[in-house]
DNA sequence: AAATTAAAGCAACTGTGTTGCGATATAATA
DNA sequence: TATTATATCGCAACACAGTTGCTTTAATTT
């Protein structure tokens, strides 16, 4: 484990975050590269990006996958970049908001883990 | 708008939810109540309960729909019952935790809406 | 260059949720 | 109560995101 070929598949997919701020859907990334590979290829090198720390995913209010680079330095071991995700209605993007949330104290339940996802208008779109 | 049928499906699904203290999945129900009813008359039934602001709806890490009873007087057109889910990763539970989440200030974005999902370990677990 | 093994391609599949439509049940009205 | 109107139901077919098994291909090791 911990082995990741650099493939064609890897280097596009690895190109295409680097160039990307938002977070990307999957079923679009699968659209966007019908012509050079197949979708099982896409969600297999998905899968392996997260798995070596370098991209994460998360899941949106409808229940469809996001995929989004990681920027602190994560590893196959432990993803130490969480955060909340915004998705703009006025222009459909989704990004990684680099902000802490404090969640309160619960009563005697241990948090292993948290997902915030926001909903708003993006300051692009706000002017 | 805003007629809802007392039927048989409404009435079951009502009582289930009055005496479920977690969340429900929906898949769950179709399975639980597949003698009783067709799985697009549950869908359906949930869709207008939700409607009328007696359930509310969200998604689990893995995409999949939760629902669960409103407890503040939400209505047709306002729920005002926002708050986050918890998920224990023991006793697989999914509750709505009455706690307020507070999101730091995003420059220049106007939150519409905030989903909070946490996995952990509940109380009952705990001990 | 040959051997090794991860990754790609393809087709078929899984699972959740949706849609169209004719049949039925519920509520309104006469 | 009988009649009419319409919301809801059941069924079958569908949509669609994501997965699996298996064979072939390509990247890395020797
Ligand atoms: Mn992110
Ligand atoms: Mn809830
Ligand atoms: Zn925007
Ligand atoms: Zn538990």
């Amino acid at each position: 484990m911990g082995i990741i070929r650099k493939t064609k598949a890897v280097k596009i997919l690895l190109d295409l975050f680097e160039n990307e701020f938002s977070a990307i859907l999957a079923v679009d990334l699968v659209e966007r590269l019908k012509n050079e590979m197949n979708k099982t290829t896409v969600y297999r090198a998905l899968d392996r990006l997260e798995d070596e720390g370098i991209i994460h995913s998360f899941v949106g209010k409808n229940g469809l996958k996001w995929y989004a680079k990681c920027k602190n330095n994560c590893t196959s071991d432990h993803h130490n970049d969480v955060h909340p995700h915004f998705e703009c209605k006025k222009c459909k993007k989704v990004m990684c908001l680099p902000v802490e949330v404090t969640i309160p104290n619960i009563p005697n339940h241990t948090i292993d883990n948290t997902a915030v996802f926001i909903t708003g208008i993006c300051d692009n779109c706000n002017d």
